[in-house]
DNA sequence: CTTGTATATACGAAAATCCATATATATAAT
DNA sequence: ATTATATATATGGATTTTCGTATATACAAG
């Protein structure tokens, strides 16, 4: 993972919002993050198919749902930033967590290894 | 120190590049930075200007040489950012160390305290 | 005062990034 | 089969970023 290429993932609002909302809830749809940010699906779906280009997310299909989470063979640099700057900076994701909350009919999730 | 803003400045090679050495180094000149990545002063000196007005390096003025350092009062997270970076990332930096230790002339550093 | 070195900034062009909109695909429900 | 929902992608344009070059400023040395 060049850090160069790493940083100008996370140089951007609306990824970064959506790479912690994710860190956050370990897992999330684009529905969930459109709501979340309250921005336009294309432009959601946009920066997460960079994300996951880039192998900073992975993503599996349930249905018509697209559940994105961290990749867990990040290298461990790079998940320890994830997490810090979370823990940092929750008022930072305090308004997309409360849209998330408000969110009426989010999809059920089914656990994927079963 | 918005989130944001501050892996905006991360985002760019030269500026990755400059604070991952003033890092190791502990404070580096316009000179010794402009060697070590082998680029235009000019290039060098906008990068910096840009680090110093997001407030994540210092500079001090010694004669003819300004030398920059890493904001001590950065927050806990963003130095720890630097940090986790630069020891997870030293092949990255090795070719910049490299030229920096090769240089000649390098400017001798007076302490700023007495 | 003139010359040389170190650094900073201004300006216009080139390149990269981001976005709105339209559209395509896939799945689910009726 | 038709309709509705969720997601992905293409396109063209707007905005931002980056850069090379030229120039300005500051200090030091002679």
């Amino acid at each position: 993972m060049n850090p160069v290429q790493f940083y100008k993932c996370l140089a951007d609002e609306t990824r970064l919002r959506c790479l912690m909302l994710i860190e956050h809830e370990g897992e999330l749809c684009v529905c969930e993050l459109t709501e979340a940010l309250d921005e336009s699906q294309p432009k959601i779906s946009r920066h997460l198919a960079q994300l996951r280009q880039c192998e900073l997310l992975l993503d599996r299909k349930q249905g018509q749902w697209v559940y994105y989470r961290i990749n867990p063979s990040l290298p461990d640099w790079a998940k320890l930033v994830l997490q810090q700057t979370n823990e940092a900076n929750k008022a930072f994701l305090k308004v997309n967590l409360d849209n998330l909350f408000r969110m009426g009919d989010r999809p059920n999730r089914v656990a994927s290894c079963c």
